[in-house]
DNA sequence: GTTTTTTTTGCAAACGTTTGCATTATTGTT
DNA sequence: AACAATAATGCAAACGTTTGCAAAAAAAAC
């Protein structure tokens, strides 16, 4: 490494024949400094490359511009992110920080172990907290809050959690899947999903209404548990048609990666999508409109998501109180369910 | 927030009735100090849920434990990421950096305008950094590479770089590519990629070696231009379809995403695959085997590469001087070639 | 040309660790 | 019991910023 002696700010006021506080003040734009000495210095300073040392200045003003992005994937054991959905989300909110002056700081749920709140708001690692998904147990998240540690979830912003949740309307989602369903004439529609993940309860539940709403009974034997990887929804899809044969003519996914699954064991079993079975996703992932048919899906709007959860966790760094939102969702009518 | 006044390691020393410095060796296990001591104090940290501040440790020890990792999208107009495929590599990348001990901060090509090196490490935000994909362009890289800070790039590791290179046969993984389809019994092999870009050049000269080796003649008809995005390879199929009718029946793809748009294009003209059009990917993202049909492809080991990655850069904090590495591929073969 | 006001700069004390060196406590040796 | 050798702890100075307050310089007022 060629920095013997590394440029600092007591360097850079040398160089100027100014003090350090005078150097760090125009580095800052301090109008308390004369513009002009400012603006010497700031050109001073870029010609000579220099830095600011980020660990003194958070050491001294006690703030670090980092926000702490967790995947939380704690019911996954294989650690590593498979869904692209959650990865997008992740990109949507580096954008989304940076456009802010933040940093994102990186984690998994390998920091199971960890106590969040302490391990990255205590020890001055980052200033806020995101946590994409609730997983099936929020009672870590839960532990977050109570620390008052600033602190935003993506999940179900239905639920009355004691945090700012930001998330989509879910149920709405789950309604709108299965009447687009019923709309283009399903008559036995199947829920591919985890009704204990929160989401996924809620989308459960939108299910339900219009089921209800439509005047079609519901049956235990059209809900199928299951994981949300296209490869557990692959295998139960599988199982139920080895079982009970074609059962149902729609499907309702709890995730585009679901629905894929699905979609596939259909397909190997040369059933037609839609003619014998119309099935609908969540998510709208870039993959769905690749997909052969295309996947029509309930979008959810993560540029947007990003957006306001990076807003919501700034106003706590204000002191406010940060509300959960809930997020408007949007039917994308492609070719995996029949035209109305 | 609760913590009015935060435990310092001062506070505990008075807590526990020795000095600072005690405390300081004893959280770190410092054998200097008499193991019951050490323990003592380890309980009270954990009881008090201390916790260090880093920004103080680090201004103290110059070093950081966090990794910059930079998804280098300098070509992609829309700064999200689209590609499944780099972000399994961030993913992996977390979980080897997280294993030694790193955290990992993500950055985009949104900084873009900024003196990466400067940026990241003289400003102690990182002790390293981790470029994803060389892109058209390596000056910006380059330019980090000759300020001497620890640097490995995901790239091309066979052009002969002043730093160092993580990354796949890609050579090799071409010529396989082409060779199975040619094994396959197909005659008129398409090329699709972005000649221009780093891997996908090596990737190119696979592809016509195997054509030479197998005494094909390489047609520039047969290689078609087209970005790293399944968007473009679908318009880019459809046109020329268009243009000329089938003119092929193999497609050597440079990236899943790239075949998988180019199957929906053929697909949506009922070309059959791989009776018509034979096809191979590059990658195996994990949507490659949910596709129908399931999709031929060179596998990268993104999960040992990271490892790799990771490696290299420790290497270079003890001051070695690492090393190219070229990773092995494998040909996946699926459905969307014809069975040998 | 003073004095007052305002603008601009500098001094020095933090922020919370780590670590070389000095010091004290302990153990072993004669 | 005195001393040497070793083990365990503490002192105090960094690390490179930022910032309240004091001081100096410049401008304004008389």
């Amino acid at each position: 490494m060629a920095n013997e002696n590394k440029l600092t700010l007591a360097g850079l006021a040398k160089l100027a024949g100014v003090s350090t506080s005078t150097v760090s003040r125009a580095l800052n734009d301090n109008p308390l400094i004369k513009k002009e000495t400012r603006e010497k210095l700031q050109a001073l300073a870029s010609e000579n490359n220099f830095s600011l040392n980020r660990a003194a200045s958070r050491l001294r003003t006690q703030k670090t511009n980092v926000v702490a992005v967790i995947l939380n994937l704690t019911d996954n054991t294989d650690q590593s992110i498979s869904d692209p959905f959650l990865l997008k989300v992740v990109g949507d909110l580096n954008q989304a920080l940076n456009q802010r002056g933040y940093e994102l700081l990186l984690s998994n749920s390998f920091m199971a172990t960890q106590d969040w709140a302490n391990y990255f708001i205590s020890s001055s690692r980052a200033d806020g907290i995101i946590v994409i998904g609730q997983g099936k147990s929020t009672e870590k998240i839960e532990k977050v809050a109570e620390s008052n540690a600033p602190l935003v979830v993506w999940g179900d912003p239905k639920g009355h959690a004691n945090y700012s949740v930001v998330g989509s309307n879910n149920e709405l989602g789950g309604y709108q899947a299965t009447e687009h369903l019923i709309n283009t004439g399903c008559k036995r529609i199947l829920f591919l999903g985890d009704p204990e993940h929160a989401e996924m309860s809620e989308r459960y539940k939108g299910y339900g209404r219009a089921l209800k709403e439509y005047d079609i009974n519901i049956s235990d034997e059209l809900t199928l548990a299951c994981d949300i990887t296209s490869k557990v929804a692959y295998e139960k899809i599988g199982d139920l048609i080895l079982d009970k044969g074609l059962s149902f003519d729609g499907i309702v996914a709890s995730s585009d990666m679901v629905a894929l699954g699905a979609l596939k064991a259909l397909k190997e079993r040369y059933i037609s999508i839609p003619n014998d079975v119309g099935i609908v996703g969540f998510d709208d992932i870039a993959m769905a409109e690749l997909f052969h048919p295309s996947l029509t899906t309930i979008k959810q709007n993560t540029k947007s998501a990003a957006k306001i959860m990076v807003e919501q966790l700034l106003a706590q760094f204000n002191g406010e109180k940060a509300k959960s939102v809930v997020m408007d969702i949007q039917l994308i009518a492609r070719n995996s369910t029949r035209s109305i």
